[in-house]
DNA sequence: CTGAAACCTTGATCTCGGTCAAAGTATGTC
DNA sequence: GACATACTTTGACCGAGATCAAGGTTTCAG
């Protein structure tokens, strides 16, 4: 058709083969409204380990996976959140309380003004509709999690885990095999446990035969069906 | 002025005196939109301990606490979210997980058919951006709960909880005095804990001198600061 | 290759909160 | 008043996961 036509070929080149158009924040843009944006976007790599700035902008994560840390007293930490491609970051209103965010991995990022989204989200139902709906995924799986903290022991959290991570870091294609983004700290971190009882619990499915563990970090998922058995819901 | 007073005399009745216009759902409302849902809203009396079915309505919470659960395998429960007046239950697009509703206290409800309210966020970006506003204050929320769960010991948690109560049963004036609108098992199913460490849990801040129970569930808080300190953020 | 730093695994022991059991306290019904 | 039901408290004991300790593996610089 003449008009998908045109509206591809307005489309910013930058845009054209970019993942966050599919599902993501920019899926809720026209061809008009991406090619403002992308006067002012920025591109920017950032390497694992570093602290991103909350506030200032919305971003596209284009590739690696983010964490979101909340502190407690006696240097106790808890990861509130995982973010991977083509999720994105920012929101309006602030959060009441104060949540670091991480590249855990190399990350790259796709950053726009706040101004700019936050005026858009005025004109435009479709943008509005988009955050709400990221948010509230957000929130069925913070409840996810909750559940899992609050009432999985050790084991179902693990295996929980591994299987979020399998639908998460490739949503496409659901890998079996893929690298764990996290250290033993960081998914110990994540799921309110101890390294050492992680690491326990993974060594169990893997003598088990559940899963495969290639040097620390490569998994491989030999039997889905008891991983789900095992995850306690 | 003129037009406020106009718009007084055009708002229905039965909103005026109503809280859900002040921070609630209805604050995003002009007094024509207000005089459209008036037409179409309910209200019921919900007694305490019936399942609110979810999906067909939005509903402003007038007086009582719903509180949200999700159930695993064994028989375990944990409690995901609470709501209390003058906040509002419903929302667009499914949970992937299934979520019940159900009534803790007895609860009026003043409900919506969904229809209204989704078209109206197509058109009003003031309820569009409420509606965001209330899903991150929500997140947010479950996020303190994801870091109780994961991080903080049983006392601190009982503690936490005391005070979330406190600030949420009353927002106008945060009561030092308030009936606890949870048995222990609900608390328990909270803070992810057993009755009988909940009950203990309270009892040691009565015995040190930080509450007061009277008649098992009204409290009272003696020491606010002390309370504080025992919450371990 | 050597050494250091960061990360991970495994074992021994301890402890917080769970489990099991029994008794106490309201509230309502006949 | 007697009894039943639902909820709560308290005590004794136990076990899942934390803590403490030691050693293994990977990666990288020189």
């Amino acid at each position: 058709m003449a008009i998908g036509q045109n509206a591809q070929a307005d489309m910013p080149s930058i845009c054209r083969s970019c993942e966050a158009r599919r599902n993501g924040l920019c899926s809720a843009f026209n061809a008009c409204q991406l090619s403002e944006l992308a006067k002012a976007s920025s591109r920017q790599e950032v390497s694992a380990g570093t602290e991103l700035p909350d506030g200032e902008t919305y971003s596209n994560i284009l590739s690696g996976v983010v964490k979101l840390t909340r502190k407690l007293s006696n240097g106790r930490q808890q990861i509130v959140g995982l973010h991977f491609a083509p999720d994105f970051l920012g929101r309006p209103f602030e959060p009441r309380r104060p949540v670091r965010a991480e590249a855990v991995t190399n990350v790259t990022l796709c950053s726009f003004p706040r101004s700019i989204i936050e005026r858009m989200m005025q004109e435009s139902p479709r943008l509005s509709g988009k955050i709400i709906e990221h948010t509230l995924e957000q929130l069925d799986e913070a409840r996810d999690w909750i559940t899992a903290l609050g009432r999985k022991t050790a084991s179902e959290r693990v295996a929980s885990f591994l299987l979020m991570i399998a639908v998460n870091i490739d949503p496409a294609r659901h890998s079996t095999d893929f690298e764990l983004p996290l250290t033993r700290a960081e998914i110990a971190d994540f799921l309110g446990l101890t390294i050492e009882t992680v690491s326990r619990e993974l060594t169990l499915l893997r003598t088990d035969g559940v899963i495969e563990i290639a040097n620390k970090r490569q998994i491989s998922l030999k039997n889905v069906a008891r991983l789900e058995d095992r995850c306690g819901d």
